[in-house]
RNA sequence: UGGGGUGUCGUCUAACGGUAGGACAGUAGCCUUUGACGCUACUUAUCCAGGUUCGAAUCCUGGCGCCCCAGCCA
């Protein structure tokens, strides 16, 4: 096994000792939002490479703006790394507030040695001092001053006597350098906003730039691994740890996660749920990590699938598809099967003796013997899936069809003997005949069948409203200014009264099942005893599907 | 336009001067009491042009494409 780029970093370190064979990584999201999908990228890689290495791994809230912070985030964030990591974290929860103070007095050495002013200019002329690509900036007038007015004019933005948008603080780096983050950044900014942790107790706020160094440096961070949209900002990075001599990781970028027929935009998300587009941050359609845990994806699949993506620096789209195969893999292995009725056709076992019923033997998995067997209700009155049942069948169609045998699975073979139909001609029934002597499915004359269909007896069916969860967007880049546009109207389809076997009945809040030959279906959270929802997590393959979609267009 | 980054099958990803390999997707089969799972085979790639070398995806030179940066967001 090859091992990524970063990995190739962190072994080169410890063969050289460069952080005494430490590894200590981190993950620091802003309270701002739900964490998604691409979130869960940087959680595996980080906690991944602590676990690997015998290493820490902390996760740090950024939150320095209380603008768009708040508990909410805070606490669903915390649910969703231990849902995705486990207790890696457990008691390595740290926050950027925490250090606000530390920070104030080294933004304080800065200013005394020359290193940073206050700048009194309006954010409009901070933007044409700044210059352009063409163009180096202009120095703002507060460089002139001297250190001791500097020091006077923070302390007294410290103690909240200035106006948002007066004063700020700057580093005193570059106006001429290529790279704008140079151009003296700023360090702080007035806000009067309460925060969630500090209330208010601070006027001022430490920008990311600023900040983000800093927090890792006191956390003893090794290897600060950030998106590739930072690159530009480590330059700055280097510069404040350097010009304070403190503790100094290594930043380190990789490429963000960008998946197909997805948006991965806090804002973005954030105007889908403000907007009422979804059902809200846990609708099972979004990629948020809630949603996703909603929906009865493993922990375990979307960590195999952030393996399996690979850590590079090379811009990348993957195919949402490799999410739904990981989710796949793994439920094939762990969940149980069961039989449910979608769209429910009615079918009349003619010869079958009235009023009575058999319990027949079901796997429960096949792929895990441990799993056991269950009792299945059989009668004379089912229901098979619509779509299993074609009057005038193409070609390729083996299901149940007039003159036809098939198998109902784990029951017996049954022959389709007549079609019933409405005025309107649509088929409300079909009767068949059952075969005594393939009980349980096999035929001892050793005849075969072309088909085996999912049913459930009417007498003792549950029934359920099953919520068929589909791809949020019907293109495969929806990204862009008119993303609202890409929505796909069918992304949620209703069933209101799908027909499911008894044992379904009472089955817990969160539990995946799989629904022979239909996909992996779980127990929504709006699942009560007598009103039972189900969520469809993932289809299964169906090269019927596929093939008849090869006739159209 | 200044600065930074990055180009390998359709999509991800490996190969660190020595047979361009794997996964997903696709195609064709096999298997099957799930048209699932599993199995087999096949198709498809080094951005371009020069150079160095016995030998280049890899090193050098010059092009070209794409991504990021001009918030008091992160």
């Amino acid at each position: 096994m090859s091992l990524n780029f970063i990995e190739e970093i962190v072994e080169e370190d410890n063969r050289t000792g460069k952080w005494e064979g430490r590894v200590h990584t981190r993950f620091p999201p802003e309270p701002n939002g739900y964490l998604h999908i691409g979130h869960a990228k940087s959680i595996c890689l980080n906690a991944g490479l602590a676990r690997k290495y015998n290493g820490t791994f902390n996760v740090r809230f950024d939150d320095t703006n209380p603008a768009k912070e708040e508990q909410e985030y805070v606490d669903s964030i915390l649910r969703d790394v231990a849902w995705l990591a486990g207790d890696v974290a457990k008691d390595r929860v740290f926050f950027a507030s925490d250090y606000f103070g530390k920070m104030y007095e080294y933004a304080e050495t800065l200013v005394k040695a020359g290193k940073a002013y206050v700048c009194d200019l309006t954010p409009e002329q901070m933007r044409e001092y700044r210059g352009t690509m063409k163009e180096p900036g202009k120095e703002s007038p507060g460089r002139k001053r001297t250190p001791d007015e500097n020091l006077e004019l923070l302390r007294r933005m410290k103690a909240g006597e200035f106006e948002e948008g007066t004063y700020t603080v700057r580093a005193k780096i570059d106006m001429a350098s290529g790279n704008f983050n140079l151009r003296d950044p700023v360090m702080y900014r007035i806000v009067k906003a309460h925060h969630h942790r500090t209330g208010d107790t601070w006027a001022i706020y430490p920008s990311y730039d600023w900040a983000h160094g800093l927090e890792d440096s006191l956390e003893k961070i090794t290897h600060s691994i950030c998106t590739l949209e930072f690159e530009n900002h480590r330059p700055l990075y280097d510069w404040f740890l350097n010009e304070l001599g403190l503790y100094h990781p290594q930043q380190i970028e990789f490429a963000r996660l960008n998946l197909t027929y997805t948006v991965l935009s806090k804002r973005k998300l954030l105007e889908l749920v403000s907007g009422r587009h979804v059902r809200g941050w846990d609708d099972p359609r979004m990629p948020t990590i809630s949603a996703l845990r909603r929906r009865g994806y493993p922990a375990a699949a979307v960590r195999a699938f952030c393996d399996e993506i690979g850590v590079t620096r090379v811009d990348s789209v993957i195919d949402v598809g490799r999410l739904e195969n990981a989710v796949r893999g793994d439920l094939n292995r762990t969940a149980e099967r069961r039989m449910a009725v979608l769209k429910p056709l009615k079918v009349v076992i003619e010869n079958w003796p009235d009023g009575t019923t058999e319990a027949l033997d079901a796997v429960n998995n096949p792929e895990d013997e441990a799993a056991g067997k269950r009792k299945v209700p059989f009668g004379k009155v089912l229901y098979i899936e619509r779509d299993d049942f074609m009057e005038n069948p193409p070609k390729k169609f083996f299901r149940l069809s007039p003159g036809r045998e098939v198998r109902l699975r784990y029951a017996y073979f049954v022959t389709c003997k007549e079609v019933k139909k409405d005025a309107a001609g649509n088929v409300t029934e079909v009767v068949c005949t059952y075969d005594p002597a393939t009980k349980g499915g096999d035929s001892p004359d050793g005849r075969k069948v072309k088909a085996t269909l999912h049913w459930v007896a009417a007498e003792t069916a549950a029934t359920a409203e099953v919520r068929l969860v589909d791809r949020l967007f019907n293109v495969e880049s929806p990204e862009g200014d008119d993303y609202l546009k890409n929505l796909n109207p069918k992304s949620l389809e209703l069933v209101s009264d799908a027909k499911l076997e008894p044992s379904l009945a009472t089955a817990d809040v969160g539990r995946v099942f799989q629904f022979e030959r239909l996909g992996y279906f779980n127990v929504d959270l709006d699942s009560k005893p007598g009103k039972l929802v189900f969520n469809r997590t993932v289809t299964l393959k169906d090269a019927w599907a596929k093939e008849q979609a090869k006739g159209e267009p």
